[in-house]
DNA sequence: TTGTATGCGTTATCAA
DNA sequence: TTGATAACGCATACAA
């Protein structure tokens, strides 16, 4: 069927053991030796049986993307939904390729889904796991089980409690910044009357409304003088609120949305209330969609670079990466909405 | 580290052939073993090693889900990056995990990612393969080497001149269909001037147009009266299309639109024109991509359902399904637009 | 520097 | 119906 390292031995006439050191770059093989038995192993194109590997004690090449899936009656988060995600996952799939790793995904709901988790770290079928939409208290808990048993681990965008430990990487992004650059940026464009559309309750969210209050105050703007719509990250309420801020007599200059789809959104408010985007209704968002470019015009927004966290995240969890917490950068991209 | 079958064995007061003929539900053991294994097996919540099931000549309960990437200097798919992947894979990732099954996802662009992708399956470290992206000539030469190595294999939506087997499925979707439901549906509203903008020169764009036709000629439509606009699955140049379209004196009163990304570009360019949609001019997308109801507002369009789509294609991958063709079904889904 | 022997956890074959 | 035993393909401790 397959050519095994016994077979690749007795062609270059050494023991298999030597093929195996050879294989793993042992160090104890001379260069004759070495360049004799990588020959064999080139012609015959072989490769080690993966799970024989495993079983002996290798750790898998795979990376394990688990993906949180809940739905307690009130509260429901499908990741494998969410755009980020489908970004996300991209990415992921593409850098780990580049260190000869592939991703399995793993849909996590159930504690049952957790036990099989444990299985596959403690088999060694996968080397790490990189965990995304695990934010809540009650998801946290787990997760902090895990970081304790030892499991090499990422947590994209984890919940504040989450544990410090050698085998754990936190990844965020960069939010505070990202919303005191979108802010200083229309202030610096003249805007006086600068209002933000916030997110929901999420931590980015609460950042992102944190790095615009402190553009303002630097600014010398009133307390009183601040417009903050409180929304979510979607656009049917987004459009709404956009709608109501911007109806008003002496209403906003600029909104500082907390994402696209918002931005997105109160672009389209401004445009059905025969308001001119830039002229009379400056807006920036934040993350960068690429989608909605679709929409037909280029947004100025904050982007933060998904490509550039996935790959962040899959050297951290390969452990080339010292550095515990990451930070996902936030930059300034101009478009033609402010 | 973890519990073996060797110590369930001992706990069950059995030999481990027992344990894995309980495991494996074989038929020759009484019932009355069976239940008294199966409780110390969930006492101890024993999961059997899959390294060492795979190594023994089982399969692993894993499908590779292959994207095709490749860049020849003119031509470039990075289906990583394309919105149909994006939304598919959730839907394969949830198909597979209803049957116990994981999916690992792997890009091949260079001939060397298909010698590994051939590995995994002679060393069992999959159980199927999924294609996606493949529908080139020199891809499906490599296509068809695989499906006479006898992998179990199902293509999405592959190139015509793939092998028949019994251990391969090609997955299509209903586009004639879609095209003739669509133009159908707004004939059926009074419109005469109806007009199609086609994709580019994939199959599932030239099907559309074929259903296009069929519904104009069974309404006695004439050749010449025709309006079609070759275009490609994107925004911009649709954009273009539309409004060079809906600017003539006497337009076309209704538009069907290959995806639903031209069909949105339509629409924007018939607000541009000043034009009411769907009074002035009824639209019709095709595919249903969820992202568009941002825009907001739903498009009437054609739904391909890619939740039915990856549930046939786990199923055929894992043999639960008999037919080797499968025609994904086009829907209506009526929307504010026509 | 190299080879031999053993173990990894299962499944399958065979004999009882 | 059951249990002993031999693969499966590799890594590694140990011996040479």
């Amino acid at each position: 069927m397959k050519i095994t390292s016994e077979e690749i031995a007795k062609l270059a006439h050494v023991s298999r053991s030597t093929v195996s050191r050879v294989i793993n770059n042992y160090s104890n093989v001379p260069e004759d030796t070495r360049r004799k038995v990588m020959e064999v192993i080139q012609r015959y194109e072989y490769e080690p049986h993966s799970s024989a590997r495993v079983l002996a004690g290798k750790a898998n090449k795979i990376i394990v993307l688990c993906i949180s899936d809940y739905n307690d009656g009130s509260r429901r988060w499908r990741g494998v939904e969410s755009p980020f995600f489908m970004g996300l996952i991209a990415e992921l799939v593409s850098a780990a390729n580049l260190h000869g790793y592939m991703i399995s995904v793993s849909i996590v709901s159930s504690s049952g889904d957790y036990g099989k988790l444990e299985n596959m770290f403690l088999n060694r079928e996968v080397t790490a796991g990189i965990f995304i939409g695990f934010e809540f208290d009650f998801q946290m808990d787990t997760i902090n089980q895990f970081i304790e048993k030892g499991f090499s681990m990422v947590v994209i965008d984890p919940g504040e409690d989450m544990k410090r430990a050698d085998n754990v990487t936190g990844i965020y992004s960069e939010d505070e910044q990202a919303g005191y650059i979108a802010s200083s940026y229309l202030l610096g464009q003249g805007h006086r009357r600068v209002a933000h559309l916030a997110g929901d309750n999420r931590l980015s969210s609460r950042h992102r409304l944190a790095g615009y209050l402190r553009a303002m105050r630097e600014a010398g703007i009133q307390e009183d003088a601040l417009w903050i719509r409180h929304g979510n990250f979607e656009s049917e309420l987004s459009y709404q609120l956009a709608f109501e801020l911007l109806s008003k007599r002496e209403a906003a200059t600029a909104i500082f949305a907390s994402n696209d789809a918002m931005a997105v959104s109160a672009v389209r408010a401004a445009r059905d209330l025969h308001l001119r985007v830039p002229e009379d209704i400056a807006v920036v968002g934040c993350d960068y969609t690429p989608f909605y470019e679709t929409v037909g015009y280029h947004l100025t927004t904050i982007k933060i670079s998904v490509r550039t966290l996935a790959n962040l995240a899959v050297k951290a969890a390969l452990g080339l990466e010292p550095r515990r917490s990451l930070y996902c950068k936030a930059e300034f991209k101009p478009g033609i909405t402010a």
